[in-house]
DNA sequence: TGACGAATGTCAGCCACTGACATATTGTTT
DNA sequence: AAACAATATGTCAGTGGCTGACATTCGTCA
């Protein structure tokens, strides 16, 4: 019951998401953020490691979260203190995307259209996408066989993203989102038209380019109006 | 620990989706479902009444599935025989309202452009969401209150829906879902219009005319591209 | 009436997830 | 360095949604 065959547990210090006052603290130049960081980071990515990996060779339903913190090698209870559901293992680099996805909106030209906007900010996390590529093509996988998983895609990943969305435009555009239900519309059509090219991709084994997929997918935005029968 | 207070259990016939040889299977003329069948819609609507009335009272989090089974006065195995899932007791009319989506969706013209065939499919359910007001009043409520019914309502019957909206534009349009990102699109787009006059409307304790708001929303679709900032 | 099948009850159990408390490890202060 | 505070972890017992297996009751139909 060893961690034995791949989990290199590459350790690459993700971000934690527990407790406020953890990470640097100090200022500047690489500040080395404390041995107690570093081992709660070593931690969780141990544990979604050992997720990923028996997600993949098992299947998600039939992996259960004991057999995870075996893995890992620490308790069930600490398991859930790490991440709150058996899901969110598989979508630890969510929160991260999520921040990275509100710079992109933040970032854009103040007078550009909302849908390029958007579309702009999505295609500008290629290299998040390129980052995190593997665990994005298990998600898929496994999102396509389990109806826990694509649940839990859509039900919280896909609505931190719309969150993200409306609040862009909504401000951009000064408009209340409670309201005007524009914001929120575009919102869901980016997501399905991120949804399809993932589904595209994962189904072709991640061969094609992932953000021409999807920068194609979201160019079918502005001419819906037009979307005609092929007479 | 009896069914006391509301639930007039007043059973009307709901749909039954278990076994495949129930309800009427005579022909014409008010065929009477063999008690059998009257027996099993009965219970079912006992359970829904009871979930509903306990939601209503106690919250949706504190109410156990043992609770809502003795309220019916059955038990809880029983309750899991007539719902798959606790959340999917809120949302008995489901089956009823997809079907109705579907007809709507293929009785509308066949050069209809696209977005048209779903706005006046939508349109057209009027009647539904009127005869099933209360229970989407709630539905709405809950869903703004607990994570888990949100969830449910994004992940099964949203879901549900965007099917039926992509296979009936795919067909119709004759292109593949799969590679043509427009169905879903529309699909998504729609389902967040109709989530946006919901919130709406649950919010305003449904005193606006709920089919407007959706009209209203949904008819933001076809001009999305030409969505500016308020010079 | 008797036989068959469907609906229900009972019971035991799985598993995701949580609260409470004890312990250990780390960071900080004097 | 010693004492203290903070926090990560372990242990344990429990809740609650949900399921399989088996027995029993009830409706249907010949």
């Amino acid at each position: 019951m060893a961690p034995a065959t791949p989990s290199p547990v590459s350790s690459a210090p993700t971000s934690v998401n527990t407790s406020p006052n953890d990470l640097d603290m100090s200022i500047d130049s690489r500040p080395q953020p404390s041995r107690r960081s570093r081992k709660k980071s070593k931690t969780r990515t141990a544990l979604a490691d050992a997720a990923a990996y028996l997600f993949e060779t098992q299947g998600f339903d039939e992996t259960t979260t004991v057999d995870i913190a075996e893995r890992a090698d620490v308790s069930q209870r600490t398991l859930f203190r790490h991440f709150a559901t058996k899901e969110s293992m598989l979508y630890g680099e969510m929160d991260e995307t999520i921040d990275e996805l509100r710079s992109a909106l933040a970032e854009r030209p103040p007078d550009e259209p909302p849908l390029a906007v958007v579309r702009e900010a999505v295609v500008s996390l290629a290299d998040n996408f390129e980052r995190h590529r593997d665990r994005r093509l298990l998600q898929a996988r496994l999102a396509a066989t389990y109806p826990s998983v694509s649940a839990f895609s859509r039900a919280t990943v896909q609505l931190g993203w719309e969150r993200e969305i409306i609040d862009a435009l909504s401000e951009r555009l000064g408009v209340d989102p409670m309201h005007d239900p524009r914001p929120e519309i575009i919102a869901g059509a980016t997501m399905s038209a991120i949804r399809v090219a993932t589904r595209q991709w994962s189904f072709n084994g991640g061969q094609d380019d992932y953000i021409t997929l999807i920068a194609d997918a979201l160019d079918a935005l502005p001419a819906l109006g037009a979307f005609e029968r092929a007479s």
